[in-house]
DNA sequence: TTATTATTTCGTCATATGGCGAATTATAGA
DNA sequence: TCTATAATTCGCCATATGACGAAATAATAA
């Protein structure tokens, strides 16, 4: 119950399943997702500690950035289960869609130019 | 969005889900339900409500009793696979398992009996 | 070492949530 | 009609949540 809750919580809020849906692209630093979501980089960190938390998202650590990304296969059932349950729902949403288009653009740009880009607000 | 985000907080309360998976045994009151997770009857109906709104439960009503019963099969697909995947992941749960167990016994006490029952605390 | 940069943690605020009991509404029964 | 009962709505309270900026941490670059 306890997990089940968690993951629950964690898709409840709209800037949490932005952020994950945004990571179908793939691995993204908290910068990348940051100027995704447009709020503020410790609002972004707490949202994907969140996600986190509840195992729906898997980080690594490359020099300065903290890199955010899916579980792998071998994660829970539940969690797999919730991922695509979500993914599915959310098929041709409207936010969703505009955060893949935006994010696409974004990924062109280098992750260091962004991130300093950023630094300068 | 809007629904998913509606459907998820609806579920991200442990009460809730108690409620919603109590409705796998069939139609249930309000008094039965409440009698199940022993909170205010206030509370409950509350709690019912947000269900109800999420789409998660249908209600009919029957002279004073108002019954609440899991969606039919024209349920929308988020709602239908909602459902299925908290049924899944609660699969063995033991606060589940032992509100099945209470709920069986219940559903051998005639209605009438037992919300009459509740109105003398 | 020192400075810069990416991220997280902390403190604070406004609002949302879950709980209750009292009051209200709707239906059934006397 | 008047009363009893099932359920909901309302008002309140304590706590949780989502947002921010400032301060702290960790890693690179100068």
């Amino acid at each position: 119950m306890r997990e089940f809750i968690s993951i629950s919580k964690a898709l409840s809020d709209k800037n949490r399943v932005r952020l994950l849906l945004a990571l179908r692209k793939g691995e993204l630093c908290v910068c990348q997702l940051t100027e995704l979501v447009q709020l503020a980089p410790s609002t972004v960190s707490k949202h994907l500690s969140i996600l986190w938390q509840a195992r729906l998202v898997e980080t690594r650590k490359e020099g300065r950035w903290m890199l955010y990304k899916l579980p792998g296969g071998k994660a829970p059932r539940e969690v797999r289960e919730a991922i695509s349950w979500t993914r599915r729902s959310l098929e041709g949403d409207m936010q969703i869609d505009e955060d893949t288009k935006r994010l696409d653009r974004l990924l062109k740009i280098d992750r260091e130019e962004l991130c300093s880009l950023q630094s300068r607000r």
